[in-house]
DNA sequence: GTCTATAATTAGATAGAC
DNA sequence: GTCTATCTAATTATAGAC
């Protein structure tokens, strides 16, 4: 078979194991986040690695175990990117302080939305419908993650920093606000001539949701990155 | 026309052609939000008003006409929806009282999210990726309420009544923050326990928009709908 | 206008050579 | 591990009887 020297033609070359699970992956966001779990092609996914169709079901077990295996994978690189942005425990924190490292956090969520379109692109294409896929994801990722946010929201009202919004609305509201122009890039593109991933725009889009999310907290804008 | 003895054994009924294409294109806007068009079948949308799937090619032409199709059909509901929000000419316009029209605007669109979360959905698949049906629903029902949100957007800055925000983020802001719930109701259940579409609910994020996006207006809350 | 039957294409998954 | 070939099932679209 194929030895280097014996393809002359084909430029495909023999990877090691953990190099094609980790293109294929990589490919599996960008498709799924593209074109949702349905649309999105198992073949389209190898040919953009130049890997072929049936190494998708040999490195993973099938389509869905490919879905799960990149969404793990996603959310492992958007714990990195958030990790201890919030204190472990709130007891006896102070609300300015934590005020502070909410407002941290928002830029750096920014910055991942901006960097990884697709964590959003999946969790608005499974969010939907009902489904195993979105329990799993929902009740696996979403919830530890919606969790943090609350407690720390509900500190930040009772202390009068954060805007007078009931938590779970809040959620939405960020979440939405926060993601939605990476979402869209394209359209943002056609729309207003200007690129949402240039570091002016994810700075001054971070520092409005600071502002309109924590009035309380004294203006303090900052480059996201 | 339609005399029933004709079908003793099939319930199916011959519509008007005015009623078949109508629900239709109702379902047509469920699929299409719920997988976006690669992931939607023309077959389902057939069954789910208990049409053929060759109907679909014979009231319209094809998949991409019945898309169109339904896309005109939800934006031309949205636009009697917000009929009259906004005045036809800003100059001369009070700044309190575009900033009162503005909040109902806001109030309407969310109402409207919540009523045909095929919108946002619709908008959020297709903003993901350049397409012939991006270019097109972008540029002939999204610029036009675009730039009406920006007019007003401007002015309601200079007044000071507004965040500060720059337009183009706002827009994104606002849209992502209105819509999310509406478009991930599933989600939003599983995750919180709560239904957005009641009316509790949307009332209170409908509140909160304005509350944070138009700072200078005087709290008025009141319910959606 | 509706329905059955089917053509033409594409999907995910598998078998087996190498 | 990779690649070709292929299976089964599902897709959009069309033809023609009624």
């Amino acid at each position: 078979m194929e030895r280097k020297g014996d393809v002359p033609n084909k430029v495909r070359l023999r990877r090691a194991r953990a190099d094609i699970r980790e293109a294929l992956l990589e490919s599996a966001l960008v498709e799924f986040g593209a074109k949702g779990f349905d649309g999105a092609s198992t073949r389209s996914i190898a040919q953009r690695v130049e890997a072929h169709q049936p190494q998708i079901n040999y490195h993973f077990e099938s389509k869905e175990a490919l879905w799960t295996a990149s969404v793990d994978y996603l959310f492992g690189l958007l714990g990195e990117a958030l990790e201890g942005v919030l204190p472990a425990a709130l007891a006896g924190v102070d609300a300015w302080e934590l005020a502070a490292a909410f407002a941290g956090g928002i830029r750096r969520f920014v910055q991942f939305a901006a960097e990884h379109p697709e964590l959003n692109q999946i969790m608005v294409h499974e969010g939907t419908a009902n489904s195993a896929r979105l329990e799993w994801m929902t009740e696996t990722h979403v919830r530890p993650f919606f969790d943090g946010i609350m407690a720390a929201w509900h500190v930040l009202r009772v202390a009068g920093i954060a805007a007078p919004i009931d938590g779970g609305i809040l959620y939405y509201v960020l979440i939405g606000a926060a993601s939605l122009p990476y979402v869209n890039a394209p359209e943002v593109r056609l729309l207003t001539g200007r690129n949402p991933r240039d570091s002016e725009w994810m700075s001054a889009h971070a520092n409005a949701l600071v502002a309109i999310l924590l009035p309380g907290l004294p203006r303090t804008d900052r480059p996201v990155g």
